[in-house]
DNA sequence: CGACGACTTGATGAGTGTCAATTTTCGTGG
DNA sequence: CCACGAAAATTGACACTCATCAAGTCGTCG
């Protein structure tokens, strides 16, 4: 389970934890390419955990135009404070076949007092959430072509090395070009060249949907990416959260 | 304290709540216009509450392009979820002489113990500040100039209206037409004339920086906004935690 | 009074969108 | 497994929104 493989990779779980995690994905929900899993406009409360596939947050405008928030890969949980937000202000739609479950308020707070400490654990993934959102808002607000793209390709190959779907500098992308000019804010038509600009600078290299990254160097330099903020170590006051099990 | 008259606007608060955030403000910092309040990069683990003035969350790219993540007005408390994150990916800065309170973790602690139920309440307001983020980042990937400086006034003359900040349609909004440029990705010679067109439109009047809104649903339509999103009902789980005081 | 910042206005050009045509890939059914 | 139609990707030509450069106005403050 993705979700476990992604909490393990910061902290030792305990069985019982794992246990519980596990048991989020008992009753798993299936969907087909291009399916709602969760549309704009309905009330809150329920969390969408995803197990398998890829799936987007976005928001289509009246005359078509279509904004991605965000890409959600395998072992995400698609926004925690739904339970307290009002409203859905966006639509989840699965971009490929998906597996994902869906969270009641009620197995949420079960969860937590199974094991209080993760709590912490996710709110500090909430907070990385809206770590991501921010670079995505100034990639798209003062960035160009090129490198909003270099951040989007960093951003999902930082988000899969997560969740341990990244091996060797490689990963598959199933989103189309389409996809990612609504994700970036261009038209497909420019993604299309810029990408292949990309491919000729020897930054990546594609095949299909599966990206390599040929120089992480070279992409974190045209993305204005500070690593730096984005280590996988657990700030002290989750670590001390985490420590008093 | 515009805090409180914030919190006061969605459930009644107790004396004892009252006097809890009131007591925040009671060592108040003070800052001049253009000073940093907290740089990016430093390690997390304050939060700023805003009393007075205005202030930018903002990133400035090497070479000197800005985008502002977005405007923190009297009453805001400055993302409270960086207790949990690690290290700070913007900057705060004042855009005019401010007071402000620095928070320590060891304070908002307290503070949930005198009432656990400010904690759903922080936690809502919270999800609300995702929610505009979502939006501004909706705003400048896929709408034109118009409509996201359309987008931008009517967010701000919302927050304001929360916070109990404008009267009769019709708000200050201290920012330069520069920072309107840097939180819509536009140039600020762009937005001189987008803004004149708006006014033309009958939509909007300016005068120094004062801002009037003539035709409320006119912008509404422009920006796209579903005001039915931001209603300031709370929604039923946050009020099933506040009514168990 | 002069210097400076904020705003405005005009002229020009860059970056990107749109339209259209073609090729390649993919999915489905025979 | 192949064949077909549809979707995705590519490429070229052209148009448009918006950025940039430059000059000028207005108000403010030392």
């Amino acid at each position: 389970m993705p979700l476990v493989r992604k909490l393990g990779q910061f902290a030792e779980l305990t069985g019982v934890e794992r246990d519980a995690l596990q048991g989020l994905g008992s009753h798993p929900r299936h969907a087909r390419a291009h399916q709602e899993l969760r549309a704009r406009g309905g009330a809150a409360g329920t969390v969408i955990l995803l197990h398998d596939g890829w799936a987007i947050r976005h928001r289509t405008l009246r005359d078509g135009r279509r904004q991605i928030i965000d890409f959600v890969v395998p072992g995400d949980l698609c926004d925690p404070s739904s339970f307290v937000g009002g409203q859905r202000d966006f639509t989840v739609s699965a971009i490929m076949p998906v597996v994902y479950t869906l969270l009641q308020p009620r197995e949420f707070l079960d969860l937590l007092s199974v094991s209080p400490r993760l709590g912490a654990f996710l709110w500090w993934l909430e907070s990385r959430e809206a770590f991501f959102l921010r670079a995505h808002l100034v990639a798209i607000g003062r960035m160009r072509a090129e490198e909003r793209l270099a951040y989007l390709i960093w951003e999902l190959w930082t988000r899969l090395r997560f969740n341990g779907m990244a091996l060797d500098h490689t990963f598959i992308l199933p989103a189309t070009q389409d996809m990612l000019a609504d994700a970036t804010g261009l038209s497909h038509v420019h993604v299309s060249r810029t990408l292949k600009r990309l491919e000729h600078r020897g930054v990546i290299q594609r095949t299909e949907h599966l990206y390599r990254i040929i120089d992480a160097d070279g992409l974190v330099a045209i993305a204005q990416v500070d690593e730096s903020l984005y280590s996988n170590e657990l700030p002290p006051f989750v670590r001390a959260l985490l420590g008093r099990q």
